[in-house]
DNA sequence: CACTATTGCTCAAACGTTTGAGCATTTAGC
DNA sequence: GCTAAATGCTCAAACGTTTGAGCAATAGTG
């Protein structure tokens, strides 16, 4: 499996090692390399197929032409999309791609970034766990280019792209409003994101401006490894005569898909009983017994986004930081009646 | 964002540099390092937090602790979960995985196993297009450790894990015809891919030991690219009084998902007018108005035998090749009518 | 005390590149 | 015919490791 060496070449055509680096990096004009040699050399290496070792490359000039991602879970269809599109876009500059899952877990982030680094990649997208201030202040204060996806530290200024959370959320509460609830509930996961505490706020924000009350219990939050019990159980207490929501808004679209079987499992009726709204979209909710009114937005454009600026940090490691937030989309079917 | 290396430490601690390395390696006793110099040197190393450049270790050892995975599409679920087994099960180990997509494309497949390999990855796990029997040939003749999952090659022995495509197929069929249709309709796509062609001969053969008569017209193909209409066109030329299918098998649950689309858009009630089947599932199937009776089958489980079978290939370069099959299990639901 | 063993290391080559400096040889200019 | 410039390359260090061979100093043995 072993392929031909510089040095290899060298001895086969009695020409030196630098001649023929210089040659087949486009520099042999500029080294006044002779149009023959020139020749000579490109033939042989072609018809050898020689292939320059890209580790003693790297070695030596300290890039490797890799960009590395850094997710939560390559499972998490989000997060998989965005891969793919970072993958597609960055193989247009001629950069790969190395990614690494963390689970969520802030040790597995940290070692995933460090171990990229060791692997001398040209930059960084990170959907971090948040957890991990330390890594992103310190690669920030080293310059290195590097660029947030989804998920932002408050308190440290980076290249950042995601989504307008509060716009999507107001047009959830709004359209539910509009539908004829008042009593909206708000199902979320207790972890600590950003992204779901915008969602959070932009939920309560939007209610008190429309003059419904957010009451005790209208606001639930599960863990993130929650069971369908779990869910059925917080659902029976917003049902509850003292809370009596009748809408509900699930902050993730996989919330939403966990709700509905639960809403069907308990033989509550959408939207009649209960009106529901996802933030996310997932292909199938068109498909759904009563198909789900959901925010939509872009995926594919973030990774796209996000390996642009990159490519721009790359090249202007002091250029001025970039946030970028893409606004979402309201897809109106039935869950909360029709209009 | 530089580590501290060997040639530092040396001559922080006026120790050789092998020195360094043998104790860090843990080849100090063996070597006879005393254990005063062990000692400092251990601290020394941790207290900055010395980790060996993966590069210049692999350039030289000829490994790099990663696991290759090619495979056709990040973004397709299937083959994101495969991934993350596979990574999760590979870290178990303390190899770490490097992916590409190829999007079906032969040059591209070419192209990551290339480069995966001048990156010295100590094994590959290969989702094929089926398109490259040139590599493949050439990686079994070098004794390359490698498994190939789910696209197979008929006429090179490989490691290889898969699904008992037959045994699914053989429960569609006879399910539907258990539920009164004898006029089964077969959707695939036209890729040449063995797992496709296996659940379409296996469609066959079941009709035919059943006595159904497989009719023409009774199996479509479609595009890997194909839109709603060509499902829609497909559905409708099945429907026709000629042919008149009363239950359709769809061979990937992406066609599923896309023919429920076409019926409904169509009007055509399920299972009254048309029983439905799936090859392959979906979170959601169970969510869906008319809830779907699909064939399921391990999937993470694909990724972490692959990783047992190269992980066992790694260590013996002749050990015998190794083809696995995962059962496959019948979830009946609704969309053939109730029992 | 002479010899061997043991202890505790060091040396230098190797992996496959890149790259600034330099060195013959030829050609040009006067 | 002498100097200067142009031509066409080569040298060797560097990147950060690993590793077999070897060497000086001390300890042990008879």
């Amino acid at each position: 499996m072993k392929t031909i060496s510089l040095q290899e070449i060298s001895t086969a055509l009695k020409v030196s090692k630098s001649t023929i680096s210089y040659v087949l990096n486009g520099r042999g004009d500029e080294k006044r390399i002779s149009i023959n040699t020139q020749q000579m050399i490109e033939e042989y290496a072609k018809a050898h197929n020689y292939k320059p070792n890209p580790l003693a490359r790297s070695l030596i000039v300290g890039k490797s032409n890799m960009i590395g991602f850094v997710l939560p879970n390559i499972a998490d269809f989000f997060f998989a999309r965005i891969t793919r599109s970072i993958e597609k876009k960055a193989m247009q500059s001629g950069y790969e791609v190395v990614f690494s899952s963390t689970g969520e877990d802030k040790e597995r982030e940290e070692k995933s970034i460090q171990s990229m680094l060791d692997r001398n990649v040209d930059g960084l997208i990170i959907a971090s766990t948040q957890k991990n201030e330390k890594d992103i202040l310190r690669l920030t204060q080293n310059k290195f280019p590097m660029v947030l996806i989804d998920r932002k530290y408050p308190d440290i200024s980076t290249n950042f792209v995601g989504l307008n959370n509060i716009g999507g959320i107001t047009m959830l509460v709004e359209h539910l409003i509009n539908m004829g609830r008042k009593k909206i509930g708000f199902v979320s996961l207790n972890m600590d994101l950003l992204t779901l505490n915008e969602r959070l706020n932009s939920y309560e924000e939007t209610m008190k401006r429309n003059g419904c009350e957010v009451k005790k219990g209208f606001i639930q939050q599960l863990e993130y490894n929650h069971t369908d019990n779990d869910m059925e159980r917080i659902i029976k207490i917003m049902l509850s005569k003292s809370i009596g929501v009748e809408g509900l808004i699930f902050s993730t679209q996989f919330l939403a898909a966990d709700g509905i079987r639960a809403l069907n499992k308990m033989n509550i009726k959408v939207p009649t009983d209960m009106a529901v709204v996802s933030y996310g979209h997932k292909n199938d909710f068109d498909l759904f017994k009563v198909p789900l009114t959901a925010i939509d937005f872009p995926v594919e454009e973030i990774g796209e986004k996000a390996v642009d600026i990159l490519l721009e940090n790359m090249k202007d490691i002091n250029m001025k930081k970039e946030e970028f937030y893409f606004n979402t989309e309201l897809i109106v079917r039935e869950s909360c009646g029709s209009h």
